[in-house]
RNA sequence: GGCGGCGUAGCCAAGUGGUAAGGCAGAGGUCUGCAAAACCUUUAUUCAUCGGUUCGAUUCCGAUCGCCGCCUCCA
C-alpha cells in the first residue's frame, strides 16, 4: 500500500488516485535561465522515480511536466541576446532532453510550455476577475488574496508574524496592490520592446504562477491527483496555484502535494558565490557517468536533503559498476536445471522488501539496500554454483522489475569484441596453458591499456570494458 | 521576526520505544600461477550535548550547541 508524506496534511497518508488505475501527476520543471545545477537533476529524478513507481504498482500514469518560459529573468535575457524567447529557450531545451537521457529520466507524457498557453491563462483571468478573486490596477491585473481565506494552507505560512518580521526585505508599498501579500497574474509590459500578448485583459504577459495552475488544469483537469516539485516552490508558487485554481473552480486542486528536498555541496547550499555550483555537464566532464549521478541523487529519499561531495559520487561510481557487473555475470551464469529454494525464498523476500520500502514513502535507500543484500546471496550462490536455471530466470526478471522503477541497472547490449582483440585473448590462454604467464601477463596488460579487462573464471575468461 | 528540517562509524547514509540497514574506504582471510571479480570475518557498547518521561530512548518531551531550508520568480 503506497504512502505518500502530503506536505498540505504535513502526514504520511495513504495513496488512493481518483479514478482506479490512473494517475495525473503535474511536476514543475527546472526553469531554463537557471538550468542544468545537480539541484535540478535531484528534482527531475525525485519525480521519475515517483512517476516510475506508480507503474511499477499498476497505474496508468499522465505527467505532465512544463517548461517555463514567459518567467520575468527569461524575456531580460533574451532581450539581452537579441533573441526571440523560443531562440533563447531552444537550446536549453534541448540540453534538458539530453541530460534527461543520459540520467536516466523517461520524458514524460505531456510538457507543456507557457508561451503556447496563454488563451488558457487569460481565460482563468478572466474567471477569477469575474468572481472577485482579482482586480485590475494600472494596465496589470493582481490576486486579491483577502477573497481566499485557505491562502496558506499549504505552507503554513502565519502572516503576521512572517509580514512583520520580513518587512525589511519586503517593499510593501512597491506596486499598486490593495495587500502586499497580492500577486501579479497580468502584468503590462514595462517597455514597448517587452515580449506581450494581446487579449481581452488587456497587452501583457503572464505573471509566473498562473501557468502552471492553467496548464495543469488544461491536462490534468480541474481536480487532479499528484502535484510535485521541489520545496522551495511550496511559498510562494504552489501557494498561489491553490489560490487561483480553486478560487476559479471552486474544486479541490490537488490531493497530494510532493516536495523533493534540496541538494547541497559539502553541507552548505550549493550557490556561484561559494564556488560550490556544479552542473550535471561539469560533473560528466570530470568523468562521472550519467549512471553514477542517478545512483547518487537517488541514494537518500527525497524528503531528506542530501550532500553532495565528490567522494560520495565517486562512491556511487564504483557501487554502480559492480552493480552492473553482477547483472552481466548473472546473465552469463553456468547453470543447472531446476530451482533452489533457499534461493528462491530470498528471491521472493527481497522482491517484498523492495515494495515495502517503496511504499514507504518512496523510501529509495531501504530499496538500494535490499538490492545490495540480494546481490550479495547471489554472488554467493553463484560462487557455490548453487544457482538454477528456474532461479537464474527470475532473478534476472526481478532485476528487471527493480530496475523498472531504479533504472540503475543500464542496458548495455553485449558487443562483440574485434576479432584481434579476441585473438589476444585466445593468445593469452595459450600461454597460460603452456604455463608461459609472462606472456599472458604481457597481453593482459596490453588489453587493459585499451580498455579491455579480464578476469578469470573457472568457466573461462570474462571481460569487460573499463 | 514567522514557519520548517537536520546533527548516526574515516566518508555518504537508512532506520526504530526493546537494544544500530546499505554503499564507499580500511584490515585479515578464501579463491587465483599472479591478478581481477566474488565471498567470509572485521570496523559505532553507540546514534550532537544535558536533563525528563518509561521496565527500557538513538527513537517521545524539554533545554542547549551546531548546521540547513522557505519567507526575494533557485529544484
Amino acid at each position: 500500500m503506497l504512502r505518500f508524506r502530503n506536505t498540505l496534511s504535513g502526514k504520511v497518508e495513504e495513496f488512493r488516485p481518483m479514478n482506479e488505475g490512473e494517475v495525473r501527476f503535474y511536476y514543475c520543471g527546472p526553469t531554463v535561465w537557471a538550468y542544468g545545477h545537480l539541484g535540478n537533476f535531484r528534482s527531475a529524478i525525485a519525480a521519475d522515480i515517483v512517476r516510475r513507481y506508480l507503474k511499477f504498482k499498476g497505474y496508468k500514469v499522465t505527467h505532465v511536466m512544463n517548461i517555463t518560459d514567459v518567467e520575468d529573468r527569461i524575456i531580460a535575457k533574451s532581450q539581452e541576446a537579441g533573441l526571440t524567447i523560443d531562440d533563447y529557450t531552444a537550446e536549453y531545451i534541448e540540453a534538458l532532453w539530453e541530460d534527461f537521457d543520459a540520467l536516466g529520466c523517461e520524458r514524460p507524457e505531456i510538457v507543456p510550455r507557457a508561451t503556447r498557453h496563454i488563451p488558457e491563462m487569460v481565460s482563468l483571468i478572466e474567471k477569477l476577475l469575474e468572481s472577485g478573486h482579482a482586480y485590475e490596477s494600472e494596465g496589470s491585473v493582481y490576486y486579491r488574496i483577502a477573497s481566499f481565506p485557505e491562502y496558506g494552507k499549504l505552507s503554513k505560512i502565519n502572516f503576521a508574524g512572517n509580514i512583520a518580521g520580513a518587512s525589511d526585505r519586503i517593499d510593501t508599498d512597491r506596486y499598486e496592490k490593495e495587500d502586499a501579500r497580492d500577486f501579479a497574474l497580468w502584468k503590462e509590459p514595462a517597455t514597448a520592446a517587452e515580449p506581450a500578448w494581446d487579449s481581452s485583459i488587456g497587452r501583457g504577459r503572464p505573471g509566473w504562477h498562473i501557468e502552471c495552475s492553467a496548464m495543469s488544469m488544461k491536462y490534468l483537469g480541474e481536480t487532479f491527483d499528484i502535484h510535485a516539485g521541489g520545496i522551495d516552490l511550496v511559498f510562494p508558487h504552489h501557494e498561489n496555484e491553490i489560490a487561483q485554481s480553486e478560487g476559479a473552480t471552486g474544486k479541490e486542486f490537488v490531493r497530494y502535494w510532493i516536495h523533493f528536498e534540496h541538494l547541497k555541496v559539502e553541507g552548505e547550499t550549493m550557490s556561484k558565490s561559494k564556488g560550490n555550483y556544479y552542473t550535471f555537464r561539469d560533473v560528466a566532464a570530470k568523468g562521472y557517468s550519467g549512471g553514477a549521478v542517478r545512483y547518487f541523487l537517488l541514494s537518500v529519499p527525497y524528503n531528506k536533503q542530501i550532500n553532495f561531495t565528490f567522494d560520495a559520487l565517486a562512491g556511487a561510481e564504483k557501487t554502480v559498476a559492480s552493480l552492473r557487473d553482477f547483472k552481466a555475470r548473472l546473465g552469463e551464469a553456468k547453470t543447472t536445471p531446476g530451482l533452489n529454494e533457499a534461493l528462491h525464498e530470498q528471491t521472493l523476500q527481497a522482491a517484498r522488501e523492495f515494495e515495502e520500502g517503496m511504499d514507504d514513502d518512496l523510501n529509495t535507500s531501504v530499496a538500494l539496500a535490499v538490492i545490495h543484500n540480494l546481490t550479495r546471496v547471489v554472488n554467493t550462490a553463484l560462487a557455490r554454483k548453487k544457482l538454477q536455471e528456474d532461479n537464474k530466470v527470475e532473478l534476472l526478471e526481478l532485476l528487471k522489475r527493480f530496475d523498472s522503477v531504479l533504472n540503475i541497472f543500464g542496458d548495455e547490449q553485449r558487443e562483440m569484441l574485434d576479432s584481434e582483440i579476441q585473438n589476444l585473448i585466445d593468445e593469452r590462454q595459450e600461454a597460460r596453458r603452456r604455463r608461459d604467464f609472462a606472456r599472458g601477463d604481457e597481453i593482459r596488460d596490453e588489453l587493459a591499456g585499451r580498455g579491455i579487462i579480464l578476469e578469470d573464471t573457472k568457466d573461462g575468461v570474462r571481460w569487460k570494458r573499463k
